[in-house]
DNA sequence: ACATCCACCTGCTCGC
DNA sequence: TGCGAGCAGGTGGATG
């Protein structure tokens, strides 16, 4: 589940159903899932048993779980990752990698993941007002973290001697920001994802990026963006903003605002879509 | 230091 | 019905 408001989604689901209640039992069911965690699966069984979950937080596509000790369960989806909040005891889900059990009656937290890009560990917290776990410090601020900053964004983004999508990417620049919205938002703003950053004004780069904040806000109020079952809150349900997309996966339908036919091309062993009349190419 | 790109996976769809 | 190719919402580490 990837981007910003998908992950956003989930990190309220666990602010709901989790947070508060104690651990009482974890299970690693496929050694993939805890990669990131270098001690181990034992390790991490250890040191998160008994711990209460005391909050759910998230910066762009990362999502972690605080303790009522020094270290939080840090999740990240990758392409594919649910967390889901399912009945104690009930059946497997084909990809289940991992499980907390929690010491009240209650539903179960499950770790799904098809293709295993994803994973959770046992962090850190670092002592700074953020409050991240160790191994995000690198990881920018996001669009609706109440401490970003759009000019700093802007500036970041600029400085960067690259394409602006792939500008738009970069977490280390501004986060949350995933193939979907990068697409949208250069839609709205009107620019071809191959522009040049050294060469746009500021004014433009705020534009594409009060954008994407925008999309991905109309986005969260609509559950996110799923295409099929793999993408979905912690009850398993999707939400719909894949109804409202402009430019994503509409290869050959028309631009919402000029008729033209939206084009797709090839990106970074992916796909980007755009509109030829309202996002025209930069030329060389 | 900085920019680029591919490996890491499973499963689905499409064309032959 | 089978089979290979291509594709999928992400990222860190290797490489230049």
């Amino acid at each position: 589940m990837p981007e910003l408001p998908e992950v956003e989604v989930v990190r309220r689901g666990l602010a709901e159903h989790v947070v508060g209640r104690r651990v009482s039992e974890v299970a690693v069911l496929h050694p993939r899932a805890i990669r990131r965690h270098l001690p181990g699966a034992h390790d991490l069984v250890a040191r998160l048993t008994g711990r209460t979950v005391t909050a759910a937080r998230r910066r762009g596509k990362y999502l972690w779980l605080e303790t009522d000790s020094s270290d939080a369960v840090l999740a990240h989806l990758g392409m594919s990752g649910q967390l889901l909040v399912s009945d104690r005891g009930s059946a497997a889900q084909k990809h289940l990698r991992a499980r907390l059990v929690f010491a009240d009656a209650g539903p179960e937290l499950r770790f799904v993941d098809q293709r295993t890009f994803g994973g959770l560990s046992v962090e850190q917290m670092r002592g700074d007002p953020d409050r991240l776990p160790a191994p995000i410090a690198h990881i920018a601020r996001d669009p609706m973290d109440p401490r970003f900053d759009l000019d700093v964004a802007v500036s970041a983004i600029r400085r960067r001697r690259t394409e602006l999508k792939r500008a738009l990417l970069d977490q280390t620049l501004v986060s949350g920001i995933g193939n979907i919205y990068a697409d949208e938002a250069l839609w709205r703003a009107r620019l071809h994802g191959a522009r040049p950053t050294a060469t746009l004004s500021r004014a433009a780069v705020r534009g594409v990026l009060s954008a994407a904040s925008e999309v991905m806000t109309e986005a969260l109020a609509q559950g996110g963006t799923s295409f099929d079952a793999l993408y979905v809150n912690v009850n398993g349900n999707s939400g719909y903003f894949d109804r409202s997309l402009n430019v994503y996966g509409q290869a050959d339908r028309p631009c919402a605002r000029c008729g033209s036919s939206i084009r797709r091309e090839p990106f970074m062993n992916r796909s980007s879509y755009s509109c030829p009349t309202c996002q025209p190419r930069p030329r060389g």
